[in-house]
DNA sequence: AACCTGATCAACCGCCCTTAC
DNA sequence: CGTAAGGGCGGTTGATCAGGT
């Protein structure tokens, strides 16, 4: 039969993620960086199956997240690259690095799916939004517009896809420009600094409504890691309580994403988030793990171009008559 | 003020793919 | 090659919140 579901055999805890919790896997992961999710629940003490910490990681706090408010670029690349890939969030969330799939996927759900239903069944089919007045089009202008799209995003694959193999031939480590992470106009400097402020708002919530002490863990892994914690968010400050809370400031952040290089068998640097204000995911403890490689991918230059250009429809003739099916080869 | 309803989003479930043995 | 386990992904659920009545 199908495995059971994670954490049953451990009666692992499952609902809403506290903040100490997070804080327990915030801290395991600074130590020893994202991956082997398995040996996470038993090195820390979570009452969490490995599965749960992943996704609590993923979607909520690894660094460089971006939650809340959608931009209208943002929410035309979605609707654009749905159009194109269907509902693979994961695949539309590599070119979104600040997004999650999950996010994106509820927005869908939410947010866009209504608004294209709206649209669709509205008698005008007029809309401010310029993307959606695009969709007023004819089924045989759309067909041929998708597979102009899906021409163009073979062309800019193979174009990255030879960029890579030269990069792999010079044994040159700098690389694709055309990488996501690797262009400041999407990766910006905040992003890193994001994760801390999520935890910043959580411990700050959690600052309003304490856990009472009986609510405490007992476990001695999750004690001793929680210890661990408190000795990096406390250094340099009282003992009180209210200064080991000091630690929901940026400055305490700071020095809480700190990444001692010591503890870290791997090449990358220490890096704070004060000291590095364009930081990005790509240079962090937690590049690996921060988004799918996209080695392969297109470049996001072009699909930023080809997803937010409506005028770029116009192609050559041969590009028109690519038939879908020789498309679906792409993907 | 109390209740209802819809919106939102974090988290879970189950399936599938990959990988190690 | 077959099997088991880990990890990834998409679909779905349920708790919470906001706005309306």
């Amino acid at each position: 039969m199908g495995r059971p579901p994670c954490g049953d055999k451990i009666g692992a805890k499952k609902g809403p993620w506290t903040p100490g919790e997070d804080i327990i896997l915030v801290s395991y992961i600074q130590e020893h960086g994202p991956g082997n999710w398995r040996s996470v629940p038993s090195n820390t003490g979570l009452l969490r199956c490995s599965k749960s910490c992943r996704l609590r990681w993923t979607n909520y706090l690894r660094p460089g997240i971006k939650r809340g408010n959608f931009t209208e670029q943002e929410e035309q690349m979605i609707i654009h690259l749905q159009a194109l890939l269907g509902n693979r969030w994961a695949a539309i969330a590599s070119y979104l690095p600040q997004r999650t799939d999950n996010d994106i996927k509820n927005y869908w759900n939410t947010h866009l799916k209504k608004k294209l239903k709206k649209v669709q069944t509205g008698v005008d089919g007029q809309s401010q939004d310029g993307f959606f007045s695009t969709q007023s089009v004819s089924k045989g202008q759309w067909e041929r517009r998708l597979q102009t799209d899906i021409r163009m995003a073979k062309q800019a694959l193979s174009e990255a896809l030879s960029i890579d193999k030269l990069n792999s031939l010079t044994g040159s480590k700098d690389i694709n420009l055309s990488h996501p992470y690797l262009r400041p106009s999407l990766s910006q400097g905040s992003t890193y600094a994001s994760s801390a402020e999520n935890i910043s708002r959580l411990l700050e919530n959690w600052m309003k409504n304490p856990p009472k002490p009986a609510a405490h863990q007992t476990n001695s892994g999750e004690t001793m890691t929680q210890n661990s914690f408190n000795n990096t968010m406390t250094a340099g400050s009282s003992s009180s309580d209210e200064g080991a809370f000091n630690a929901t400031t940026p400055e305490a952040f700071d020095s809480f994403f700190s990444f001692n290089s010591s503890n870290s068998d791997v090449s990358h640097e220490s890096v704070s988030v004060d000291q590095n204000a364009n930081l990005t995911p790509e240079n962090s403890l937690f590049q690996e793990e921060s988004k799918p490689n996209l080695g392969t991918q297109v470049p996001l230059t072009l699909i930023e171009k080809w997803l937010l250009d409506d005028s770029s429809a116009q192609a050559p003739e041969d590009l028109i008559t690519m038939t879908l099916e020789d498309s679906t080869g792409l993907f």
